[in-house]
DNA sequence: TTGTACGCGTTATCAT
DNA sequence: ATGATAACGCGTACAA
């Protein structure tokens, strides 16, 4: 095994303390650049440390400050590609090293979510952030001894720390770009409509075109999948029934995809003709279309940011309960 | 603050002791099932528990028993497809809740890396993962005091313990494949000839196609980028040249989708005319697919598991180093 | 300036 | 069957 100039595989304190010839406890002061010890003193404990690669244990720290500098991050859905941004923010945040994250992926089993949530616990973690698969609201954790929170898919309890990304903004910034680019009939395909993004995002867009007196082409959205597959389908029904449609909105990139393929093959000219636009930003789809997608992006990683600050927040007893809705940004490129 | 029936807000086994009337010894004993206690004591000591909503101390446990059951997870790029996969087939196998995951995310970045190493360390972590962000092998982190297994991309040590993907394995596969659909003129776009990953499959494909007395089309892989863009251009360029080609092996599946979208527009049938496969099976883009787009399957779930035994095993001191190379899988979809 | 002693929450040993 | 006590590794009042 290791043995690094030192002897033992995994000195204490008061190995160095030994090595040093002094006690733990102003080896303890030494290490720590607490005063009053002696400047020669120190440098060998330092000294001594350094020889035995010594790594103060933090979870015996934790367990003396009543603090582990450990949170934990339950995702719904790992695979989802919505969590792993905001995963990123938070960690961005918390700060290389300086506070750990478990992660634990529920695979949205609630059982699951308990099991994970008492090894949480049982690890005194300072905090929780719970990440959604969407923006659905979820049932609350309850009452836990330490503060949570709830990240994309807010809980539907009130008094709990929400944060989301403003959907029904999001709607509305895309449903202005496609107006301000002329745009006078407008449709809107999207996917599934029991998300409240879906729907959300459908408030938002229509709240704006009846403000520029306009209505949706075929006076409604049209709901189906997330899918490549719906786009193109939709959008041939759509070009069949509403040859004067000058603009799509998509409600989410692999939708807006497929509307593409679906308006290259009937030879409509896109922006000349349509212009389309997504929805999630994602960067594999958005600059692998031809022309490169308009999107607009819900600022995970932000949003995760965020997240870890309300938390921090939380911990030091400033909590403000809630929910967040936080701004999402409209990225413009060659379709709209 | 909770207030569930108890009183305190993290309840030790002290308090339970109290409130069963019994020692600390004793609750204890009860709470573990050891033996040696009264069955009525026991339930007093168990409802005492409940009533308080008492949750062991993990790291006080840990610090005694000189296990944490905590493992750390350093990935190279969240963001990137692959590191997800493999840490959802790792955190599957530690069981849930039985083992709690820390993640790291270096960012390709050494220096960060140390940092979250030293954090991990002094957390006294029972082990280590470390993910790549590509196969290309890394330099080891040397000396550790506790066991590391490196996942998909393999450290440059043979001393340590590193998980591939048999990338070569993965490119015979699909070059038997196409072939065995009766092509003879095949070509191999891939992407950026830097990635062991690349030239693994060109290896694994011309020898294949060696063994079958074929050439690749035009004599060699072509190399580019890992984009649909690079796919369509590609592909372009190819039929130009060499009309008679019947297959396309795609580095991956962007660059399928770029083929696809290019053979479309050319008229060429698929898989009539020409058979078109990528790798990776990103289910994103295979489904998205017209027509839904043959792929080689890393299995890095598998490939995740796999790390988490073989990280128990060196816990366990049964250790096996060396660069083990795990199967991929053929997955026929509409393209072949 | 340095050292002694206690406590954090838990488990195991050894008495009782 | 139950309880007192030591130990895990560390920080900190307090005494020297």
């Amino acid at each position: 095994m290791q043995e690094r100039g030192g002897r033992v595989k995994n000195p204490t304190l008061r190995d160095v303390a030994r090595l040093a010839d002094v006690s733990v406890a102003t080896a303890s002061k030494a290490l720590n650049g607490r005063n009053h010890v002696h400047p020669e003193t120190r440098t060998r404990v330092l000294e001594a440390a350094r020889l035995l690669s010594f790594t103060p244990n933090t979870l015996a720290q934790g367990l003396l400050a009543g603090q582990t500098g450990t949170v934990g991050l339950i995702t719904g859905d790992l695979d989802g590609r919505f969590s792993i941004p905001i995963l990123m923010g938070a960690e961005d945040a918390f700060g290389t090293g300086k506070m750990s994250v478990f992660l634990c992926d529920a695979r949205g089993d609630s059982i699951r979510e308990q099991y994970h949530l008492q090894a949480l616990l049982g690890r005194r973690v300072d905090g929780l952030i719970v990440v959604g698969s969407t923006t659905n609201s979820r049932p609350s954790l309850g009452d836990l001894p330490v503060p949570v929170v709830y990240a994309y898919g807010p809980s539907t309890d009130p008094n709990d720390i929400s944060l989301v990304p403003d959907n029904v903004q999001a709607g509305a910034d895309a449903a202005r770009h496609l107006v301000s680019r002329g745009r006078r009939h407008i449709a809107h395909i999207t996917g599934d409509v029991d998300y409240a993004a879906a729907q959300d995002r459908t408030r938002g867009i229509t709240s704006v075109l009846d403000d520029a007196g306009i209505e949706l082409v075929g006076g409604e959205a049209r709901y189906g999948t997330w899918s490549e597959e719906w786009g193109r389908t939709a959008t041939a029904r759509l070009l069949e029934e509403h040859p004067e449609t000058d603009g799509i909105l998509c409600g989410n990139d692999q939708i807006a995809r497929g509307a593409l393929d679906t308006l290259r093959d009937a030879g409509w000219d896109v922006p000349t003709r349509v212009a389309v636009m997504g929805f999630d930003n994602w960067e594999v789809f958005t600059s692998g279309a031809r022309p490169h997608l308009s999107s607009v992006d819900m600022n995970l990683e932000v949003l995760g940011r965020t997240a870890a600050r309300r938390l921090f927040e939380a911990i030091e007893g400033t909590a403000t309960p809630g929910t967040e809705e936080l701004p999402c940004r409209v990225v413009v490129r060659e379709t709209t």
